[in-house]
Order: C-alpha cells, then sequence, then structure tokens
DNA sequence: CAAAAATGTCACCAACTTGTCATAAAACTT
DNA sequence: AAGTTTTATGACAAGTTGGTGACATTTTTG
C-alpha cells in the first residue's frame, strides 16, 4: 500500500463524522475531521488534505461561503471537493456545482458510494501527467497507450516490468540501486526484498528480448538503462557464433 | 465570431418570451419562439437548434412531455436543453433532470443567470458532439445514423455497448481505466462498481463478433481499442532466429 | 400491461503476476 | 587458483485480475 491520501470531513454533527472516520480509515484513507468551519480553515491552513468532504448544513458559515471561498484562494482551489447534501435538496446542489464543488452525495449514503465517490474524485483529478512518448535508440514507450515497441514491433510486458522500464526510460544513462528502484518503482513504504529487483529485471530483459540488453547490471550499485550496451562477453560470444 | 448559436425558446407568456429573446438576440444568440408544443415541435421537425430553453408550465401538453419526447427522439436527444420551472418547484426539478434536462433556471431570473447557465451548458456540450463517422481499420460507427459496421457488414450493439464503442473510438490506441470509462461513458455522477465494466467490454465484444479483437485488455491498467489486434507473437520469434 | 431488451452485480473459474528461495553463474579479490 | 561477493535464473505458492454465465431489476417496446 502507498501513502494514504488525507481526507479533511468537515461535519458538524460527530456521530456522521465518526461514521465516515471508521470507513474511511477502514479503507486506506486517513480521515481528518473538522467540526466546524472555523476548525476546519484552520486544518487547511496547516496541510492541504487530498480531498475535502463537505457538508452543506454547518452552523455559523455554510458549506456555499467555505465551498466559495476555498475555490477563490489560489493554495486550495485545486483541492477536489464532495459535497455533503440532504436529500431531494436541488438547489443546494446545483449551487454547490456551481461554487465548485467536484461531485455531492445525498444524506443518507451508503458506505460504498461515499467510497466509490471519493474514489472517482481522486481519480478524475490526476487525469493525464503521463503524457509522451519515451524513445531511447530503437526502444520505446508509451504511457497513454500503455505500449513498448523495440524497432517498431510490439513487445509485451507485465505491470511490473512497465513500470520498471518506464521509470528507466525516464532516467536514462543512471545508476539505480535496488533500494531506490524499490522507492520509485514499487512505491514509498514496500517492504520487499531487494533481491526482488533482481528477478524483475531479469523478466524485463526477457520481454525486452534483443533490447534486453540495454538493461545494465552496475556490479555494486544497481542498474542502468543505457541506449549503447557495452558488448558482454556472452553476447560478444552470441555475436561470433551467429 | 461566427455563426451565432440559435436558442429554441418555448414559453407561453409573450412578455417573458420576449425579455428572453431581447437578451439572446443582444449577446450574439439567435432565438426562435415558440409559445406552444406543437409550434415547438414544428419548429424543431424543421431545423434543430443548438440549445432549447423549455418553460415547464405550458398549456396543453407539459414540458416533461416534451422534453421526454424529445430525449427519446435519437435526431433531438443530443441537443441541450435548459428549462425553466417555477421557484421552489422541487419536484419539477426533480423530474426535469430525470427527463434529461441540462440545467434549469428559476423563474424569475436574471438575465445574467440565465446567459452563464446557457453558455455553461453549450460550453459542456460543445467538445464532443461534431457526429462525424468514426472509422478505424474496418470498423466504422456513425453516431448520426447510430450504426456501427465492420467490414460493410451492419452490427447490432445495445445502447450502453454504442456509446462505449463511440468513446473508444473517439480515443483510440489508448488506455482507459475503468474509472475513466465510467466517467466518459457512463457519465459525471454515477455510482456504478468498476467490474461492470467488464460486462459491458465483454457485450461489445460479443457484439462486434470477429472485430472484438480491437478491444484489447491492459492488464492492470484498463482497456484499448487498436486498429492492430495481434500484439505478440512474430517478434520473439523474429529477435530468436537471428 | 405483458413481453423483450438492457443493465448492473455476483460468484466462480482461468490466466496471469509477483515476491521468495535455493542454486547456478559471474565477477572480483587475494 | 581458490575463495568471496554479487547477480542471474528456474521453480513455486500465493495473490491478483479479468472473463463469463446466471440472475434480479429496471427500462423499453409492442
Amino acid at each position: 500500500m502507498r501513502n494514504m491520501p488525507s481526507v479533511l470531513v468537515v461535519e458538524d454533527e460527530s456521530a456522521i463524522a465518526e461514521l465516515i472516520a471508521v470507513n474511511l480509515r477502514h479503507n486506506g484513507f486517513r480521515p481528518i475531521w473538522a467540526s466546524d468551519s472555523v476548525t476546519a480553515q484552520r486544518d487547511l491552513d496547516a496541510c492541504l488534505p487530498d480531498l475535502i468532504l463537505l457538508d452543506w448544513m454547518l452552523p455559523g458559515e455554510s458549506g456555499l461561503v467555505l465551498a466559495k471561498r476555498w475555490r477563490a484562494d489560489p493554495r486550495t482551489q485545486s483541492v477536489p471537493l464532495i459535497m455533503l447534501t440532504a436529500r431531494g435538496d436541488e438547489a443546494d446542489r446545483v449551487a454547490g456545482l456551481d461554487a465548485g464543488a467536484d461531485d455531492y452525495i445525498a444524506k443518507p449514503f451508503s458506505t460504498k458510494e461515499l467510497l466509490a465517490r471519493i474514489r472517482a474524485v481522486l481519480r478524475r483529478r490526476t487525469p493525464e501527467q503521463a503524457g509522451e512518448t519515451l524513445t531511447i535508440s530503437a526502444l520505446s514507450l508509451d504511457p497513454a497507450t500503455h505500449r513498448v515497441s523495440f524497432e517498431e514491433k510490439p513487445l509485451k510486458l507485465g505491470p511490473t516490468e512497465f513500470k520498471l522500464l518506464h521509470y528507466l526510460m525516464g532516467h536514462a544513462e543512471r545508476v539505480h540501486s535496488r533500494a531506490q528502484l524499490l522507492d520509485k518503482v514499487w512505491g514509498d513504504h514496500v517492504y520487499i526484498e531487494e533481491r526482488t529487483v533482481d528477478v524483475h529485471v531479469k523478466r524485463l530483459r526477457e520481454a525486452l528480448n534483443a533490447a534486453g540488453a540495454m538493461v545494465e547490471t552496475v556490479r555494486g550499485a544497481g542498474y542502468r538503462l543505457t541506449a549503447t550496451p557495452l558488448p558482454t562477453a556472452a553476447a560478444a560470444e552470441k555475436a561470433g557464433t551467429s
């Protein structure tokens, strides 16, 4: 599991807030509860969450006012916002969406729905940053289509090998220790044997076929992807016998 | 500035209709006034407007009935529709949004609001409205006639499969996660299991018959529509024999 | 209003991935 | 050349992910 997304829950009824918090925590989120607008603002000032769940009916400042203010502030304006409204309150929904909410959930809502919407909004907010095609020598990888090819011929790699190659191509001609690769490719806090990287490198080489030689081993340091592979003993032998 | 967007205004009270018309004309729109459902239908039959402003309270056939009929008709179903409701009439609004209205405006409304909503709806509708025939390989889809064919032979797909294929063809050679597909094909505010996408992909493949292979699974990432369905096999062989 | 079509979910199976080991190979050291 | 250290590999068991048929519902049609 990667670092859990934080969710600021702005809700005055503690029972509901608690219910939400428990569910979020159970599903890989880190809930932060603010029972009123002042607390919420303070929390936001302190640290930006990955998403805000905002109750529309708050004592004092209404959710609408808060939403508008946050949307106006450059610092908070890009934080995804889901509002909690009373069932059937169409006017509020429209007003909320106008104010910049990304979605709404009508109370009472199911846990499943809550989580589904949160995930949907989070995923929508990270639309397409993995854009351009990487090309090194005759090897190219396109994040958008999730395709890899060498000398025009398509190659098939599994998810992990794809990610590994993606990273290596994005940082080619540089050595990466196993630890670094585990961090960057697998994720920050994974508990995996360093030797496992070896295995995936091997799988990657196999999948890359002829281009496998581009993934070089740097003894005592790690691995490196290069456009100009040094001819190894094995490679030289093969070349001589062909 | 180009040709002004036409707006069909279905409103029985001439004073209001006139007010709206003047404002529209003043702001780069071409208003067409229909004072009753019969006239409105005739106008629609004659020429599709860029947007419809529909009063919910009409003599004779209600706006709801009209909206439903227009949404059911393939020819008019994609014309953006904004309804005019009496302030506070919650039930109508829900019914209206259910019937497929894109937005509503409560009477009395400000000119500013009216124009803002019209522009918002048009902006939302514009991007993917071009009804050109999409063709990829021997597979082609015509949004206008709602028809799909592969190698000249017509195929029959259900509504959802059609929309799914439409989206995929409009963004071919690109992986789409289940979440993205739910957003783009099903709609923003749906709450549906991601696995459901699998099922529809399966149905789409079945419906596409031989062309079903063009819908590729990208393990761990999502689905992709491609013109060249056979990824691996030849590549490995060639590399090995050199 | 009944029949038919379409939809969204499940449960279960199959295929594919993955992290680890144990062991073989290589690459360095002395 | 033998000893050490570091990598490469084949085999596996467990864990995921995707494909399907069945099914309850909802929506359209006739």
